[in-house]
DNA sequence: CTGATTTGACCAGC
DNA sequence: GCTGGTCAAATCAG
């Protein structure tokens, strides 16, 4: 138990320091795109240095707590990301529980994941972006503490397919264009032919594919937002890396394969030095990664330790500690 | 007319 | 008794 929560406040200061160092590179950017004196240079080295420090630091804590590298266990059995067997699938599990009417679910956590999307049009959407499933509002109520009331879904196709899909819906407090996602259960319909885009066969393939990237997006977000308040955040839209102009373009980056696992076209890697970086784009993209990567095994306090555990990404522990950036690897 | 949303009530867990 | 999850009738929208 300490040690879960020894390796949760690590979890936290590699996020924090990846958001660090986010921030300097963004400060990095800055200077370089400003005509350069020596002054100027001056300042590139220090940032460059604090960067390096920095990732090195998180290295350091990635190879003498190996548990940080490692994904959070699900609650219970199993990834809800990652397997083809429904037999002994988490939600397919609580699919299968027979509901009682009115019966309220057992508080088994570890049948849901939470994810943290923003809204689709800004602060002033009503929801969520659109995750790709068809939902059917059942019911919201004002939940304790909380400004904002919690919608429930289910699946529209729960009476036609028996699907068990639910999810709920609740504007964060501090917020308002973010809303915290709760799914329960696994889709098991068969999504409508038409509009069958490549979105949407990776989710037939994943279900929870779209709802991990927005997760992933969102995090990103939600970090630079708070460590870098100063600076633009880093939306997916506004987001240098791949010029992102939606929440799924950020995703975009990241696809689904054929075993449900998550891999990134930021590749190859390892990446390569900091000497070696020939623009701010590809320092963004550097770090963007990382971050990205940590976030994966390391959710934000805010996310909880259920919250979408991508254990398809992992650290490559055999960089060379000369690149100073932490690679990702595809198992 | 059909399907989605709203909303008050019901129910179970704590 | 309080709270959160769900139901279902009423209402709305296309």
């Amino acid at each position: 138990m300490a040690d879960a929560v020894e390796s949760r406040g690590g979890r936290a200061r590699l996020v924090s320091d990846l958001g660090r160092v986010q921030d300097l590179v963004r400060q990095l950017e800055l200077q370089l795109r400003a005509p350069g004196d020596a002054a100027s240079v001056d300042l590139c080295r220090r940032l460059v240095h604090q960067i390096v420090a920095l990732t090195d630091s998180s290295i350091g804590m990635l190879h003498s707590s190996p548990d940080l590298a490692s994904p959070l266990p699900a609650i219970g059995t199993g990834s809800p990301i990652s397997s083809d067997a429904a037999s002994d699938h988490p939600f397919r599990a609580a699919a299968s529980a027979s509901a009682s009417p009115k019966k309220r679910k057992a508080t088994a956590r570890w049948t849901s994941q939470q994810v943290r999307v923003s809204a689709a049009g800004g602060s002033g959407a009503e929801g969520p972006v659109d995750d790709g499933y068809s939902w059917r509002k059942y019911g919201q109520k004002d939940i304790l503490g909380a400004k904002h009331p919690r919608a429930y879904y289910r699946c529209t196709h729960r009476n036609s397919q028996n699907c068990p899909a639910t999810k709920q819906v609740q504007r964060t407090d501090d917020h308002p264009a973010l809303f915290d996602v709760v799914y329960h259960g696994e889709h098991t319909c068969r999504p409508a032919a038409a509009g069958g885009g490549s979105k949407r066969a990776a989710q037939q393939h994943n279900p929870h594919a779209q709802a991990a990237l927005q997760g992933l997006a969102a995090r990103l977000t939600v970090a630079t937002a708070t460590d870098a308040a100063a600076l633009p955040p880093m939306t997916p839209e506004s987001c240098p890396v791949r010029g992102a102009s939606s929440p799924w373009s950020l995703a975009s980056s990241v696809a689904s394969d054929s075993n449900g696992c998550m891999h990134q076209d930021v590749s190859p890697c390892p990446v390569p030095g900091y000497r070696e970086w020939t623009s701010d784009g590809d320092l963004q993209e550097v770090v963007s990664s990382a971050f990205a990567a940590v976030s994966s095994v390391a959710p934000l306090p805010v996310l909880d330790d259920e919250f979408m555990p991508l254990e398809c990404f992992g650290f490559d522990h055999t960089f060379d500690i000369g690149t100073a950036m932490p690679s990702l690897y595809y198992p």
